[in-house]
DNA sequence: GTCTATAATACGATAGAC
DNA sequence: GTCTATCGTATTATAGAC
């Protein structure tokens, strides 16, 4: 008998009187409270015991599952990397035509940022606190996720429908533009108070914009 | 006399035999360490010891100087939003053509970025250790800093010069093409380490290329 | 103004009962 | 598999000498 996953973990007593769980929800629940522990504070500022708190453990069995605090890690910054390339490869963007992929590749970056609001911090807490040491354990996944971009705009300027651009530059800008917004959130708030940012209709708007400008700014208009 | 900042600190020891120092460098010393610390791990995972060596002092200096963490803190986080609005305001961009002061808003951000590429985590981190608690009490300087941007996006509908936007999600997106580039540099080192992209001739590829986009997406090329 | 020494606490990790 | 209790260390903060 197991527990569903997001109802409380406790199950009935057992014939011994002592409370059991299931260990893959719990590993999970683990997991799910270390990212967004990890992703707030990073690895250094990430507490264990905080984790244990919000999913409703002890220490003792992050240890028993995770080894230690760094193991832990390590875990957590595996499955965003996979779930990103997860998102893009069922798209088959080759298939599409640079203009229309690239639409679908921004407004999947937007839905999976608005999916996952903090979870792009991972990323920043791992470049700045640890220079991207455990990151590049993950380099292959992430050039699986990014490639399909790269791929669109060089099938673009070869088509002669996108202008002339260096295709690394590009993809970072086109990520900026899509990212960021999500970033500045806890801070823009309390410069526009009034706009809830993170609500679906002014996320819509964001992704509109962002392909308005992006498709604007790279369509080749001599074509 | 007063030390050079930048020297070692040291004062050759007066009659009594004892080391003195310049309160006034020492001060700028400790922000200056605090500032990389608190960037790299934020409020919580920031180690006074570790402002401490690098600064060159004690810890007991720390709490003399800021009485504590979180006034250090606050020090901390003051400076950047003052220095921002000091580089935007004397361009006197609202004496500008809309087109010529958006180029030059965006190389002065750029260019800002490149001498502090890990300043701007310290308001990431904000955002996400402490969802802008912090920063809500700085939010006049950053509507100094932003609020040119707004005005040149604005003239330059009004005149006709710019097609159709929402200002202030432009002015997100165009930071966040700015701004990403050095965000993600710690990990993208990994992605591409042939390529140094805190070099001046990278980073002004990267101006180029975010010019060219921004105007390219934000022209309107019926006028 | 700056240091050394130390008190007080917070945290990661483990042992052992159940 | 999960908990309670605890050890050892790291960290913030302070007291007091110079």
């Amino acid at each position: 008998m197991r527990c569903i996953a997001g109802v409380l973990p406790m199950i009935s007593s057992s014939s011994s009187g002592r409370s059991v769980r299931d260990p893959e929800a719990t590993k999970q629940q683990i997991l799910d409270a270390a990212e967004a522990e990890f992703s707030r504070r990073g690895l250094q500022g990430g507490r264990i015991e905080a984790i244990a708190r919000t999913a409703g453990i002890t220490t003792a069995m992050i240890h028993y599952y995770f080894e230690n605090k760094e193991g832990l890690y390590r875990s957590v910054l595996c499955r965003p990397a996979q779930e990103a390339c997860e998102a893009i490869a069922p798209l088959q963007l080759e298939k599409l035509p640079p203009k229309v992929a690239l639409e679908k590749f921004i407004r999947t970056v937007i839905a999976y940022e608005a999916a996952h609001p903090q979870r792009c911090m991972l990323w920043f807490q791992e470049a700045n606190q640890n220079q991207g040491e455990y990151f590049k354990l993950l380099t292959g996944h992430w050039a699986d996720a990014i490639g399909p971009l790269i791929d669109i705009l060089e099938r673009g300027m070869a088509e002669g429908s996108f202008r002339a651009l260096d295709p690394w530059l590009t993809t970072v800008h086109i990520l900026g533009a899509c990212i960021f917004y999500f970033n500045i959130h806890e801070n823009w708030k309390h410069l526009m108070p009034e706009v809830d940012r993170l609500s679906p209709a002014v996320v819509e708007q964001h992704a509109q914009e962002s392909v308005r400008l992006i498709l604007a700014g790279i369509l080749n208009h001599k074509f």
